[in-house]
DNA sequence: CTGAAAGCGCTTACAG
DNA sequence: CTGAAAGCGCTTACAG
């Protein structure tokens, strides 16, 4: 491959002199300049990055860590890291650490020297685990944590509140017997929703042990749980499932039982991933706003790589409900208010 | 930032020893070995992966350059390049050239010195224009393109074929008045599509100039599709879209308009994205292997990086009916038999 | 087995 | 304005 040595040589000038004329440094006459210019142009030749950033110690790259690279979720996450990002002209280097712990690091290594800053997302475990992969001195932001691990600052969403928030709203419906499908045993965010859940449940119904039913944050979980909730002798009236891809397993597995929705049984998500205003009916969720996490992590980390003397902050983010026919039993069942009354006295 | 410099004195060793006892070279006595990884551990040494890349001449990572990041086709196309990349070993540095073919070039020169391959996907023009900006000597694989360009393979979709498919399914089923609602013009997917369609159309029905309405592959443009279909005076019993987005947005319009899927109107749309099994109803389309297709072009530049002598390739993928209720006209109305023979006669 | 030296491709003080 | 030199952090022949 063609080097800048080529390009000086080709244009008669030193290695240095090519650097500036390339690089936009007023340091040269517009003559060696052009005549520099032309011999890259002629030559094809096209810097080194690596070697660039190796010299000037900034890579114009930032890393971004995430536990997947697949799904909704995700995608609208780069989204939001991208547009902040692009529009201070750096990129992406991503890395899926293919959700073990163990990859997390190897992958947080390898980011090393690649990159000027770290975005990264864990959902398993407490985080402190990440302290001695984060390469000591690179800005770092945490993205779905609630607090900062050494000089890492966190960007997170309040899914306490949220679960709070939906399970207040399914009560409100006329819902009494809800049923919680927790995520992940390990997965903070769903450790976190599940608490909610059991707090509001206890502060509005005054119920001590709601029913809650294991899952895995995908769809086979949410309709394997929803199997498991027909089979049980336990009633429900309502489920809240710990994330929308479950509650869609959820739905259709309870339309096939002979359930409606949302008449026999009220059924709420949480994300807002664009795939919940398709469902039928439109799934209830908790919308985070995936996009302005990514953003705003993105933003901190931006304010950090320019001055890492601040010290790391935390951020949460409040998710807001996004009411649709899943659960209107009460007010929102626009289109068929007569079943309505039939399942309210049903129950 | 802690260098091999620092473990090397550290360890009372030079670095030349340092660093074969940290890259598993065996020529280090097992004692030096252990003091130099001790060394390294107390330091928490980490390489940097920029300046051993510049000597070792491998980054062990490749660059995918994408006209988007967002969306479930990109997301899953770089599901599928990851698996077959993390298999071995290799890390992705993504870009987004924001739909802009100025940008492409930027982007894929900001991936010189940074990778051992090249991942290009741009849907304008036919790509001749990426031959200037391809660094030489770099591996290139052309997604979703149907030729090679200089040294670059090329993996590619057969549009034409799939669109004709799916017209020839929509014949099959009994519809007879087929408008298109076509993609971008400059798109290369959406003018190969429109090309199938005309053909199939031309060759079953005999029609020879089919309705064809402009869209912009988005929902929102499908929608407005519709709704210029609706209001002009050309009759028409089925819509095949050029993606399934806009098949979407097409079929809200529809229901809006009190068109009844399938039974006035079948929707037909490309891709098989998630969300078209979810749709309502669920859309017939044509599934691309959106991750299969990542795969492959994954697999072929691994090819070409270990043997850059061997000749470009190219390699074209079929895509597969998915006959869903959306076009369930004659066969697959298993749900209203009795209002398809009320709209056959309608129409 | 170990170390001194060269070099990967670039940029940037430092002289002139 | 221009060039020679040092250096970014590493690896790898080359001697010993």
């Amino acid at each position: 491959m063609v080097t800048i040595r080529d390009v000086a040589r080709e244009a008669g000038v030193s290695v240095a002199s090519a650097s500036r004329a390339l690089n936009q440094n007023p340091n040269v006459t517009p003559e060696t300049r052009a005549r520099i210019q032309d011999a890259a142009r002629r030559l094809r030749y096209i810097p080194h990055e690596g070697a660039r950033s190796l010299t000037r110690r900034r890579c114009d790259a930032i890393g971004v860590v995430l536990p997947d690279l697949f799904g909704e979720y995700f995608s609208e996450l780069v989204r939001g890291i991208d547009r902040v990002a692009h529009a201070s002209g750096l990129q992406l280097l991503l890395s899926n650490m293919h959700g073990s712990p163990h990859e997390t690091a190897t992958a947080i290594r390898a980011m090393r020297g690649r990159v000027d800053g770290l975005l990264v997302m864990s959902p398993e475990g407490d985080g402190s685990h990440l302290h001695d992969a984060l390469p000591h001195g690179l800005p770092a932001v945490l993205l779905n944590d609630d607090h900062t691990h050494g000089e890492a600052s966190a960007v997170g969403i309040d899914n306490e509140g949220g679960a709070r928030a939906i399970t207040e709203h399914l009560v409100a419906q006329g819902y009494r017997r809800i049923a919680h499908i927790a995520g992940p045993r390990h997965n903070r965010d769903a450790r976190q929703r599940q608490q909610g859940f059991v707090d509001a449940i206890a502060a509005t119904i005054g119920e001590r042990g709601p029913v809650i039913v294991p899952g895995d944050f995908t769809e086979a979980g949410g309709a394997e749980a929803a199997r498991l909730l027909i089979a049980g002798r336990v009633p429900f009236d309502a489920i809240f499932c710990a994330n929308d891809m479950m509650a869609l397993g959820c739905m259709a597995v309870l339309e096939d039982a002979g359930l409606a929705i949302p008449d026999d049984v009220g059924v709420a998500g949480f994300d807002d991933i664009p795939l919940a205003g398709y469902a039928s009916p439109p799934l209830t969720t908790m919308k985070v706003h995936i996009d302005e996490l990514g953003a705003h992590a993105m933003t901190i980390l931006l304010a950090r790589m320019r001055d890492d003397g601040a010290a790391p902050t935390t951020h949460i983010l409040a998710p807001t409900l996004v009411a649709r026919a899943s659960t209107a039993r009460v007010k929102f069942d626009y289109r068929t208010p007569s079943r309505t009354h039939v399942a309210t006295e049903g129950n």
